[in-house]
DNA sequence: GATGCGCTTTAAATGC
DNA sequence: GCATTTAAAGCGCATC
């Protein structure tokens, strides 16, 4: 298909996509691996008495406080920057 | 609740409680992290010309490809249990 | 409730309901027949000598060999759709 | 291997094992099939402006109801019997 | 008591 | 951007 000197385009999209694929890949197996470790965490806490279900509603509720600061910093910026004070 | 000498039961299992929260949350962060750093691969192989349908279809593949691989040198495990020789 | 000429549109709507519980009631229950019968499938082949968990091993290689053959297929289609071939 | 006299024993086992694969390849298609089948009815009930989730609800109830029936009567034929009456 | 399996629920991806 | 449809994770059960 070719010598060393000529390299298809071909050849070159094909370089291109196998890079792409080994990065996603890469990061697949890294949130696999994150996956696990809260699987860990999990089981660390129910070994320690803690219900992993109790744990997860609280999680959630945490996460939706946070969510819920940021949405009301969101709209003190719009406000800030409506009245020109930004 | 307590003075300084004194830690309640309690007060120790919402420390742990605290604790596991705080790693299960730090962990989910990176998740987050990660999906995001995927999308963007994604993104840019588009932007290169890689049909993303496709490029999770082969990611997809590969995954299969590894995982029967897997699963054979499992079963091969089986069997030398099976007859003996493990 | 009703007399003979009129049938109020809550009936009819029971009587839907009705059918449709009969129906998926019925397929439930050959869905279970098939389960018992491979149960059963799996019990003579454990009386003839042969490793359960061995051969669920294999039946699991030979479903992912199908799907990733299907798979296989399924993305030659995304490249001939994806150069206007299909 | 073997010629067209002789079948090993291995050969023989090879067949039996191929004929329990297909079989119980054959069961799982078919339960596969009626999993589908399952699904399609309630995509249809829910169309007609059912809850899926409520159908489900009733389903179980309405397996539950049949699975006491049958206690109830095992109990019956139970106490026949304790009695002599059966 | 541990492992595998099916169901349910939640998250992601595609199409409109 | 939303809404539908499909994939993944978690949970409970049943089995060994």
């Amino acid at each position: 298909m070719s010598d060393t000197e000529t390299v298809s385009a071909t050849e070159i999209a094909a370089d291109q996509l196998i890079s792409f694929l080994e990065r996603i890949e890469k990061l697949e197996e890294e949130k696999r691996n994150i996956s696990e470790d809260i699987k860990e965490v999990y089981a660390e806490a129910k070994g320690n008495g803690f219900d992993p279900k109790i744990i997860r509603q609280v999680v959630r509720i945490r996460q939706m406080d946070r969510a819920e600061r940021q949405e009301t910093e969101a709209i003190l910026d719009l406000y800030l920057e409506a009245i020109g004070l930004s």
